[in-house]
DNA sequence: AATAAAACAGACAAGTCAGTACGATTTTAC
DNA sequence: GTAAAATCGTACTGACTTGTCTGTTTTATT
């Protein structure tokens, strides 16, 4: 990846995820990536494009990051713990502003833009698969529900501004095990 | 409330909510309620205004409607369920749009959008009393679980557009109780 | 040093955005 | 029937939207 390229999806990245997607414009971008506008539509054919581009690599990197947080305890309780310590990392990092998956998820009209709703799916779909292999030889039925409460820590730390939600649930999933 | 302004309501309610608040343009409310620009502005300020104002009302309808399905269950743990029956409902009559709240969090940007976000903050605080007082003599510690896994029906039925999630949280809600 | 690829600046299209202004017309109330 | 209030139509502002196009300059490779 050229240079140009990686300035473009850094700058995208950081502005979809701190202000959404329909709010931050094209040229809101190619001004802070200092690029051209045509270097960017050489890169990217739409701004959809860019948008899934952008959840890619943030599928990746967001779980490269969860994974990192979770393996680095024990296999076990703790392990099912340190998913919401990482949420607790995540809320900090980025100002509580929650899932991209998500907020890109509610700004979609989903008839016209089903290859968007497929990656933000198949996010989805991974974190649920990984939780139930970390869950695995320890309470493998609770993982659904370890997954459920996982999404709503997010969700609810984004609505009010603050750990407590995830705290709390971190309880809950304790009594749970 | 006059008319129009009725009108006006009804239409910005449902472009909101089925196609998102910066993808729904004033063009666009006043062309499909059948009224001149300046009747809006007549009655909103701002289409900022216009948002809190549909919020507000859905907050009223979105109660009410709640309320008489779980009402209609006898005081218990039918009354707990009776909550994931209306998320399945109101997936079926508006199409999986999710939580009008929640997709705004989703659009807005927080520093300078306070007034929406108190709005859309006061709305769960509510929900999350509301099911307390539904759960009160039955599993009183139980509240503010059953609140996370609600706001995760409502999420991941919205992301995958189906009611099998509700489902599964339901069967979930069960065996908690 | 020559060639090819990448990125550059900037103008342009064609449309949409929220919001204002103003005079004309309709509806409502007494 | 008359007066007041509500609504209307329409044009307009000024800024912003995504995307295209032309031609120039920089960078990297050989």
């Amino acid at each position: 990846m050229t240079k140009a390229k990686e300035r473009i999806l850094d700058t995208a990245s950081r502005l979809f995820h701190q202000q959404g997607y329909n709010s931050t414009g094209i040229n809101e971008i190619i001004a802070e990536a200092n690029i051209a506008k045509s270097t960017l539509y050489q890169h990217f054919a739409s701004k959809d494009q860019l948008c899934i581009a952008f959840l890619e690599r943030r599928h990746e990197q967001w779980f490269t990051q969860l994974r990192a947080v979770v393996e680095a305890k024990e296999r076990g309780q703790s392990q099912l713990l340190a998913l919401f310590d990482f949420v607790m990392q995540m809320n900090e990092k980025e100002q509580y502003r929650g899932c991209s998956f998500l907020n890109i998820l509610s700004e979609i009209s989903v008839q016209n833009q089903s290859a968007i709703l497929q990656v933000i799916q198949q996010h989805k779909t991974d974190l649920q698969n990984y939780i139930k292999s970390v869950t695995q030889e320890t309470h493998a039925h609770l993982a659904d529900h370890i997954y459920f409460l996982f999404e709503s820590a997010i969700i609810e730390s984004q609505l009010y501004r603050e750990q407590a939600p995830v705290l709390k649930i971190k309880n809950i999933v304790t009594s749970l095990l």
